[in-house]
RNA sequence: GCCCCUGUAGCUCAGCAGGAUAGAGCAACGGUUUCCUAAACCGUAGGUCGUGGGUUCGAGUCCCGCCAGGGGUACCA
């Protein structure tokens, strides 16, 4: 409803033509809905933007309540406004609508789309999500955290916002790091410990590497050396490689099932080795690629002409194939992308959310896809626009004691993370809750435990560095998941309370009973709960747009702050009147779906009771 | 050297394409539980929005310089 609302807003306000259209949020304390600035139009009309205002306000009275030329129209278009006057202030406009309308219409969407409120029509767009995508040769991380709940949420969001969505994860299981392993294993591997404790024994081997590898550099060329033997099928290898990648990913999967990560895709990159290879030679013949010391690399135009004297500044090359003749982790990528774009078309975006390290990795993945396209690389799927690929980076996990560094131990593991969070979850329902029964406590200290470190990574803006710190990770209080969880946990419990007649009244509700129902909505802290429902389809659609998860976590926030207030302002089940008690009740229902809703779509589940 | 990101209250962060008095949480201090679970609610205190210029009627937001922190910079992934 409220975007409609907004539309209607946006078409007068297109009288002001010659500028940008600006709509603002009215400001606090005001009982307008917008507000319209309109002091670049006076600037560019060299009028007062005071006079201007009042000028707009006059029209834009005349044109809704009829007395304008543009009336008719204007009514054709939007036969439901809900729009009342305008009033001029201080060189802005504001909105002023009909609450009780407007409420009804917010009331009437709640009720009619049910579960798929805030859902928008089918796209027909495809993107595609990598995301999580880990190195298989080491256990996951706080590092991995990032890139899978980020990329989870952001799935859900984009489906929600219409999108069909591909997730893909896409596992390392190749490269030089298992040329390492197959070495290291070969000088100190354990046979039996192999069996019994493959990650464990798995992630000694690497850490010894490395820290052998620094006295004595010549351990990478056996790295390389052995990677290459598994390249080119050597048997012993082969099958040593297959046991350290079903042991960890046996791992894998129990670890982020914990997280309630499903994948669409599980891809291999080791299944891309053999198109990779073909792709270099086809970008070759295109003379996308070219021959330099020995390796094959994709070379990239000048950023910007430079200051003379100076060469100008180029983007450094990206290598896809070594002067050994293997390929690199970027060329199976590519491959992996040209097999995406080829598979899934027509492909909108190909998102990955990645490391903002990779930054550079992704602008040359970019300027690759770009020069391919050119080229008409793509015989089989349709590229309309350029600058298909979109890197949704994220900022880096850190500790305090420094960067996370598997080789040197500095890390924590993704296992221990979540065990520790499930821990204090326990601990506080023992508290709070002690009568709790002991197996709900584990499935609720799960949810609220979990909750708590998806919600504490993406309530804050992507973008920015994350130093570890349990404390943070796992708050249970202010702006975390439990508060939200809490919220929606008091939203079920009222309703349970409800006696049947009434829940069975508010099952069977219809178009006609909800301007009552709307009517029965007065107190300050019922009108801004409903209103705030009212702006959840928005909070989706700005979340997907911006690939920002955090948008959405903040609306929730929002939505559970003013549930907060109305629960202790307002009575629910004793409320003076049946009508009274019966609009309660319909708000409290639906602010409970929207907060469970929204949750879901941050992948984050609510426990029944906490 | 060059490129990218970040810098808002003691700490951790919001602030959407510049708009009317900069918002939360944590920590601090004070108050609220015969009443739908106090994981809550209310109040007090706390800010030269890193810094110096510029553009603008208007800048936390845009542009330039500088400072600080982080990341990246051809055969790792």
């Amino acid at each position: 409803m409220l975007d409609e609302l907004y539309w209607e807003v946006h078409h007068l306000v297109l009288d002001l033509a010659d500028t940008r259209n600006e709509i603002r949020s009215a400001p606090r304390g005001s009982d307008a809905i917008y507000a319209v600035p309109c002091f670049l139009h006076a600037k560019i009309q060299g009028e007062n933007p005071v006079k201007s205002a009042e000028e707009f306000a006059e029209r834009w009275n005349k044109i809704i309540h009829g007395d304008d030329p543009l009336s008719q129209t204007h009514q054709r278009w939007f036969p439901n406004s809900v729009i009342q006057r305008f009033e001029a202030s201080r060189g802005y406009v504001n909105v002023f609508v009909d609450q009780k309308a407007l409420h009804t219409r917010i009331l009437k969407d709640l009720l009619d789309y049910g579960e798929e409120y805030g859902h928008y029509p089918k796209l027909n767009k495809t993107m595609v999500v990598d995301y999580c995508s880990p190195n298989i040769a080491k256990p996951l991380s706080v590092g991995h955290l990032r890139s899978t709940i980020i990329g989870q949420a952001l799935i859900n969001i984009l489906r929600a916002a219409g999108y069909r969505v591909v997730g893909i994860n896409f596992m390392g299981d190749w490269g030089t790091q298992f040329g390492k392993l197959l070495y290291a294993f070969e000088q100190w591997g354990n046979e039996k410990k192999l069996e019994d404790e493959p990650i464990q024994h798995l992630l000694e081997l690497y850490v010894r590497f490395h820290k052998e590898a620094k006295e004595n550099p010549a351990l990478e060329d056996e790295g390389r050396a052995a990677f290459k033997r598994l390249q080119q099928g050597g048997e012993k290898e082969r099958a040593l490689w297959q046991r350290f990648r079903e042991s960890s990913l046996e791992a894998f999967e129990k670890t982020v099932a914990r997280l309630g990560v499903k994948f669409d895709h599980n891809w291999f990159e080791s299944e891309f080795e053999e198109r990779a290879r073909e792709l270099v030679d086809e970008l070759l013949a295109k003379g996308i690629a070219e021959e330099s010391e020995g390796a094959i690399i994709i070379r990239f135009k000048p950023l910007w002409p430079g200051k003379p004297p100076e060469p100008p500044p180029t983007q450094s090359p990206l290598v896809i194939r070594k002067s050994d003749g293997t390929t690199l982790y970027p060329t199976r990528d590519l491959a992996s992308a040209v097999e995406r774009i080829e598979r899934f078309q027509p492909v909108h975006r190909l998102l990955y959310a990645v490391a903002s390290e990779q930054t550079l990795y992704f602008s040359q993945l970019w300027n690759a896809l770009e020069e391919m396209r050119k080229k008409g690389f793509f015989k089989h799927a349709k590229i309309n626009q350029p600058g298909i690929l979109e890197h949704v980076r994220f900022g880096m996990v850190s500790l305090p004691t420094g960067k996370i560094s598997t080789r040197e131990g500095r890390i924590v593991y993704l296992d221990e993370l979540l065990d520790e969070a499930e821990r204090r979850a326990q601990e506080i329902i023992k508290e709070k809750n002690p009568d709790m029964p002991k197996d709900a406590r584990a499935q609720v200290a799960r949810k609220v435990g979990i909750g708590a470190v998806i919600y504490a990574d993406l309530s804050q803006d992507r973008i920015k560095d994350i130093t570890f710190e349990w404390s943070k990770m796992l708050s249970f209080d202010g702006n975390s998941a439990p508060y939200l969880q809490y919220a929606a946990v008091r939203c079920a419990k009222i309703l349970e309370k409800a006696k049947s007649e009434d829940r069975e009244r508010l099952d069977t509700l219809n178009e006609q009973d909800i301007p009552a129902l709307a009517e029965e909505l007065k107190e300050p802290e019922s009108v801004k709960l409903l209103m705030h429902l009212g702006r959840f389809p928005q909070a989706i659609a700005e979340a997907a747009e911006r690939y920002a998860p955090h948008v959405l976590a903040s609306y929730l926030y929002d939505l559970a702050v003013l549930l907060s207030r109305f629960y202790t302002q307002v009575p629910v089940l004793k409320a003076e009147t049946d009508a009274a008690r019966l609009a309660r009740l319909e708000l409290v229902e639906a602010t409970g779906r929207v907060l469970r809703k929204g949750l879901a779509l941050l992948g984050i589940e609510t426990p029944e009771e906490m």
